[in-house]
DNA sequence: CATAATCTCTCTAGCGACTATAGGTTCAAG
DNA sequence: CTTGAACCTATAGTCGCTAGAGAGATTATG
């Protein structure tokens, strides 16, 4: 039996951050001692281990929910997991995409600026005027 | 004279975040009409277009903020804006590697997935298995 | 000039994934 | 039995908007 406070020790996730996801449906509620504190067993430990797994890894809570759901029925095809593995994979090179995009434009805008002034600074002159960038955006 | 649809139209702007910049001080409260709407004039324009810019370029509110007080002092030093840019490249940069390294890991999870079912779906086995995971997260 | 269509106004609430605070209760150690 | 840490619930705040309600203003058309 552990404690929230237990728990929150054993996988590094934030007590407010358990009860928040007992609020969400990840974890079920868990039972509660006499003076009406959460108490936690095994299996709690290690779902909300693969909560946190999932969690640094970018999936998302509905995510998560569903690969929670397919987990609890070994049975089934595993395309389900699958294809909400690759969806979160493009999402995530989407936004790189798009950061890399943002760090060229960035680059270049801050290697330009030779200025000593505001008046000519390269920086408030690029913000100003939309024809000084290289990329669409 | 524009109205805050006119405003929104040519900077692309959505009418009710025009509003919200100027709730945040991004853009002085604009003159009325007689009616109480907002009527605005050609600098208003070239404000809420740097503003916009900067957005694109993924500068938050505050930062925002602060270049347009240096914007608005050109004798001023502008090693304050190129420093603002600077950090905001490399919070982009940081943002790059961790994603990066998101992808990699995604990347082998989904690869080396060829179970039929949940049961060996290396997708959840990777979830519920922290040491089945290359690097450290 | 009347009416209809479109715009605009303010205010409030919602998104996602937490985090923080307040005010109170329970637990475990000494 | 007392103390102090941990726990409880409920509410509000974070960021940068977005959506909606209900009312008033403006503009275009007949």
């Amino acid at each position: 039996m552990y404690s929230i406070g237990d728990l929150s020790r054993r996988t590094g996730v934030k007590v407010p951050t358990i009860r928040y996801y007992e609020q969400m449906g990840l974890i079920s509620p868990a039972g509660r001692s006499e003076g009406n504190q959460r108490r936690y067993e095994r299996t709690d430990l290690e779902r909300l281990a693969f909560i946190r797994h999932a969690r640094d890894l970018g999936f998302d809570i509905p995510a998560i929910r569903d690969l929670i759901a397919l987990s609890r029925h070994p049975e089934m095809p595993c395309a389900g997991a699958d294809r909400i593995a690759e969806d979160h994979l493009s999402a995530v090179r989407e936004k790189i995409e798009k950061l890399r995009k943002l760090e060229q434009e960035l680059e270049r805008i801050v290697s330009h600026c030779g200025g000593h002034s505001v008046e000519d600074c390269y920086v408030i002159r690029a913000l100003s005027d939309h024809g000084l960038c290289e990329a669409e955006h």
